[in-house]
Parts: structure tokens; sequence; C-alpha cells
DNA sequence: TCACGCTAACTGTGATCACAGATCACGGCA
DNA sequence: TGCCGTGATCTGTGATCACAGTTAGCGTGA
């Protein structure tokens, strides 16, 4: 049997277990920092929420505990971790140097159409925040988009999945943060990094890529540990 | 209540849960190249051999499921991936990138007893090297230590993590291979490589130890590219 | 001898129950 | 009024059962 090329290329999604829909619920709602550090996750009490068993959310929140997305307590009791500022520091040294890294790839990998598709994010991203009055919500997934969008450009399976680990743990601090601070929007340079970023990977320029986004996720954390709500 | 620093400055370690136990099991037989590509992993199976009931394997499985170190197929089968040519080629770019910057941030940091514990594995490792008859399974721990031992001086525990996840992927494909092309430990230059990056460490030299830890790792991997039992 | 078909044994997934331990709120005592 | 003890209720962990689907092997047919 053959198959169109485009369709052999096409990655093979996650099987559809309920313990994946459960995974992917409790990843967005970290990664939007719409759970704060602290909060408690029961898995009865989610597993009521979403309408199943206990068993596919028990599956959910054993992986993000491997992932230290959440973590449970010597207590028994599972909750998003509480970041210290030290732990910050490191998460976001890494975060640098595994998306700056990316970013240098998408820069020089990156296809037509991925470079047409970041620009659609940055532009949709840039409108947003453009607002009197953006939507924050609205504004932290289309700021998700445009980081995954160059990630993926970047055509490494493998560094996108750590990224996307990467992202699991500082959601939960960086987007409460936003929340709680939403002027970072306009003050912050995300707009202006982001556009720096999107120029190098169309003038295909690693080294200016890596560092508008180290400057993206560098800023960002400045501004949080400036603020230092973070313990330690 | 005051506790000793020296007490108060050591991770918390996993819990003692019979699923922690036998994650550990699964993950040192994939590192250590005991479990081949293709191999199938049977919960019930595995739970007996193990002792215990199916729940635990099946946590760890679910773990060591979403690192991509085994993977269910549509079938409902576990078993350990099948690396491709292109997919083995994009661990290799990520883990010289990753560990090269662990080897990097280990030369800049490490610890007077840090930097004595990575002379120690050095030399173990070397030595079994040298054997006429060197013990394979020796060896491949002996090597695991040796890196691990550079990777915890970086003062990182996320790029461990990190790292500790990539090992999963690349050990059965790795080790496998050492295991059916032992001369790689003799005429490879693993150990000239540990030498290079033990001395770049003692003398606070994070270039010099980025490119040994690539050479490491780059060079084993063209020696498996080239013998190439790799699909695609 | 080869091919087909059936059954029996296996697969992971989900639900349910049991258990030990921790938490929390309520009530009684000082 | 303030504090301590106690039981009801919660926590995650482990075991067991049910189910649908796949695989593999054996026997039967041509």
């Amino acid at each position: 049997m053959t198959v169109p090329v485009a369709l052999s290329e096409t990655e093979p999604l996650d099987r559809k277990t309920l313990a994946n829909l459960a995974y992917e619920r409790l990843a967005d709602l970290l990664v939007a920092g719409r759970l704060a550090p602290g909060d408690k996750v029961s898995l009865r009490t989610t597993a009521e929420i979403l309408g199943t068993s206990m068993m596919p959310v028990r599956e959910a929140v054993t992986r993000l505990v491997a992932d230290a997305a959440l973590e449970v307590t010597p207590n028994r009791a599972v909750r998003v971790p509480i970041m210290s500022a030290t732990r910050f520091r490191d998460l976001t040294r890494v975060r640098m140097a595994v998306e700056g890294l990316a970013a240098a790839e998408a820069a020089l990998h990156a296809a037509p159409d991925q470079i047409a598709a970041i620009a659609r994010a940055e532009s949709l991203f840039r409108d947003e925040s453009a607002r009197t009055a953006p939507d924050l919500s609205s504004a932290v997934a289309l700021n998700r988009d445009f980081h995954f969008a160059v990630y993926a450009a970047a055509g490494s399976p493998i560094l996108l999945d750590i990224i996307r680990a990467l992202w699991l743990k500082a959601g939960p601090v960086i987007n409460l943060d936003l929340r709680a601070n939403p002027e970072r929007l306009k003050s912050g340079g995300a707009v202006g990094f982001h556009k720096a970023l999107l120029e190098a990977i169309r003038a295909r320029d690693p080294a200016t890529a890596k560092t508008a986004l180290e400057g993206d996720v560098g800023g960002a954390a400045d501004f949080i540990l400036s603020r230092s709500s973070l313990p330690e």
C-alpha cells in the first residue's frame, strides 16, 4: 500500500486514551498559568470534574510528576511545585540555552510555510498586545503559539519534547505573574523580541535568532525576579 | 527545629513506592542496553518477575512511554522503540548540545570533591577498558558513572533530568551496539575523550570540556551510523 | 502439504475496591 | 475563652476485576 508523502511525514498522534486527554487538559492549565504554585490537585476531584474514574487522571498526574510539573508531597498530596528563586534561575538558564538552540536551528532550517506560520503567530500576538485592554488568556495562548511555531521549525522532535517539559515547569510561575502584573505585556519587550526573532529567522541568521530569544526569556525572568515574589 | 546544613542541602529522594522501584529497574535495563530496540515489555509478565501486581509496573511504563523511552504500538503492545537513523542523528545532535553545555558548566562550577569523584570515575573506566577482556556490563556502567559525575557537577538539577531522559532513549541503541561490537571500547576514543574532559574541567576550561564531550558522544554515534544497522 | 479458520491466551485500558496514613473540624475539658 | 483530643473524611498507593481488541497456535479441511 502506498500513502501520500504528506501523510507519511506526519507524526503518529497520541493514542486517544482518556489518560492522554486528561494529561493534555492538565498540561494546558499548567502552561497557561491557570494553576498556581502551591495549588493542590486531587485525583478524585479532578476525575469527577473530567467525568472519568480516577484511573486516567492518576496516569496523567504520574507523568506530570515525573516531569516535575507537579509534585507529591511527603504527606501524600499532589500540588504544583513551589519554585524557589534559585530553581527559577536554573530553569531560566536552561530555557535560554535549549530554546535558544531551537531558535537558531529554526533560523537555519525553517521552510517557507513554517516561516509564514511564525509570521502569522507573531502578528496575532502583536495585535493582542497592542489592544487597550488585552485579554490575558488570549495573550498567553498566542505567546505560546508563536514560540512553538518557532520551535517546530527547528525540525527536532526531541528538542521539542524537551521544551514542552520546560514550559510545563515555567508556566505556573511566568503566566501567573503575568496575570498579576499585566503591564508586563506592554512595558516588557516581548513584542520587540518576537519581531527581532522573526526577522532573524527570515534572514537565516541563527546567532541573532538565539540572542532575540534569550532576550525574550531572560527579560521576563528578570522582571519576575525583580518583583521577587519567589521564596528563598 | 534546626537541621544540619549538609542535610538541608540534600535533595529530597524519590518516595520509595513500588512504582518508583519498578521505574528504576526498567530505566537501568534501558540505559545499560539490556533491552534492545523492538523488545516487548509486557505489563503482567514484568509484574510477575518483580513480584508485584500490574499496577506499579503500569505506572513505571507510563512514565517511560511519556519519555519516549518505550512506546505502545497501535496494536496495544509495549516495546522499546525502533530508532531510525534520522532520529538517531537528531538525538545525537541534541545530546551534543545539552550534554556539552553540562560539561562546560561543570568546568566552571565543579567543587573539589566533585572533581575528585570525576577523576575516580575516569580512572575506573580507563582501567576496565585497558583489561585484555573487559567486562562489557561493567564498562557500560562505569562509562555512565563517569558521565553523570560530570553532569552532576554542572549544578543544574533541571539539566540533569533532561540528560537522564536522553540516556533512556540512547541506551538501547548505543549500549546494545557496544555489546555487538565490543572492539569499540578499545579502538573508539572514549578513554581519550574522557581524559581530555577531566583535564579541561580541572583547568576550568569550558570550551575544551564541551569539545571533548562532543567528541565522545559524536564519535560513538559516527561509529554506530557507519555500521548502520539502523533502519531508514 | 498447504491454507484457512477458529479458539484460547494474551495485550493495554478503565473502573472499582481496600488500605494506611494525614488532615481538618468539631466538641469537651480546663 | 483557649486548647487538646478524637473521629469522620480526605489523600495517594496497590491489587483486582472487566473488557475489547489482537495475536498466535493448533486442528481441520481441501
